[in-house]
DNA sequence: CTGAGACTGTCAACGGTTTGACAGTTGGCG
DNA sequence: CGCCAACTGTCAAACCGTTGACAGTCTCAG
């Protein structure tokens, strides 16, 4: 159980910084939570801080205002992590998090884990890295929503998607199981605009979609004529 | 000179968790960096690394898209630091910076940053929390972005600026000086646009504006009027 | 294998934003 | 003090994406 743990913890790219014995410090103290698809496993506004791994399974990032409408920001694969509130203790959640498939999670209480940073402080430089990469995609995110038109925007989140999937960017195929409405949910567009723009795309055979599922063949060569196409 | 680098570095909520000692360690390193208005001062993709500190006046972070397009991200005030690269050493600016106004910047180098903080360990969870907190700033943006029409937009971003302002949050008066052009470019939309929300929100009495300038008489106001439009 | 629920494609009407154009206003610089 | 450049208000037309609705398709659980 203790050596699953650990397993999923040396998979996190945030926890890479940190020496092995340090891993092994935390372990007993996580908690592992297996979920469904759909389940919630956060909401917006809670205050209890915590480390999230996500050991199998994906997780959708995201939330949901009053009237019901979701907006999701990301989809995290395993080995990712989020609970940014472990670094400031005390704040609410800003996103929550949803099971997108069945999956599990490695949970780690924020007080162990920043009482391992400042016990194995050599690792902060790289937490700090992390931290800070994450802060450059939300930066993309908001300039791709501000100068690019829809097809640009849904094919930049692809290649965004694309590269969370497989971060040493093997060049072959990626597929996601995403419908037309998570992907709207994640634009702020309707599923019948994303419609329209998926459409375009296959037409040039830059992806391929299916009930669910989106395929993009060669993310390089969409990465090219979006390039092209928009400064 | 040495002194004048210290007041600024200690203005700095970045800098905060370090003691005054650790700042007297870096100010002879730093350099001062006179401005003027419309100057660039830093270009997306550079990759030297380095810490900058708005010492006087205020400084546009953005980026501008081979059409000549520029998006700005948001507006920064005396005391505000930017340079996320110092944290991923060797990657490229993922966004510029330009003068909005005359003013100087207190820059340190990026190793001596780093240096610093390694020198004075227990400084590292408040660099966290700091960095974390923009990134939520990020991700809200995202979320207003998806989810909130117009009006909604401008006015929350209106809100946060006067937040990046006055962090204090003293109710008073908030103005800034940022044409309807700004206004546009920060949010992806036209000046003609933006002029229409803007009219709407001041015959609501929330908004008052002139020539270059934009005045917030009374920001709870505003975001209780936003908050009850739109979730 | 079969049914129910989830997902999808498509259409016309509607609405809001941009585009493009022009005249009026403001403020600062010489 | 006066001019010029930057900023502003406003309009109609074109455009693009949404809204709302419905029938067709696919998947998975039973």
């Amino acid at each position: 159980m203790v050596d699953h743990v650990l397993e999923v913890l040396k998979s996190c790219s945030l926890l890479s910084g940190l020496p092995e014995a340090a891993l092994r410090e935390v372990a007993p103290l996580a908690r592992v939570r297996p979920f469904r698809a759909n389940e919630v496993l956060y909401q917006r506004g809670e205050v209890q801080s915590a480390l999230s791994v996500v050991g199998a399974g994906n997780v959708r990032i995201g939330s949901t205002n009053a009237d019901g409408r979701e907006i999701m920001l990301t989809l995290f694969e395993p080995g990712a992590w989020f609970g940014d509130t472990v670094f400031s203790p005390g704040m609410p959640r800003v996103f929550g998090a949803t099971a997108h498939t069945d999956g599990e999670l490695v949970e780690v209480p924020g007080q162990d884990y920043r009482a391992l940073l400042a016990r194995y402080p050599e690792a902060y430089p790289r937490t700090l890295d992390m931290l800070s990469r994450r802060l450059w995609s939300a930066i993309s995110i908001i300039e791709d929503n501000a100068l690019r038109d829809m097809p640009g925007r849904v094919g930049r989140r692809l290649l965004f998607l694309a590269h969370m999937h497989d971060p040493q960017r093997g060049p072959g195929p990626v597929t996601f199981k995403l419908t037309r409405e998570h992907i709207a949910n994640m634009m702020g567009m309707t599923r019948q605009g994303v419609h329209g723009v998926l459409k375009a795309l296959e037409q040039r055979g830059l992806i391929r979609f299916s009930y669910g599922r989106i395929t993009v063949p060669d993310p390089d060569a969409l990465k090219a004529y979006l390039d092209e196409r928009a400064g």
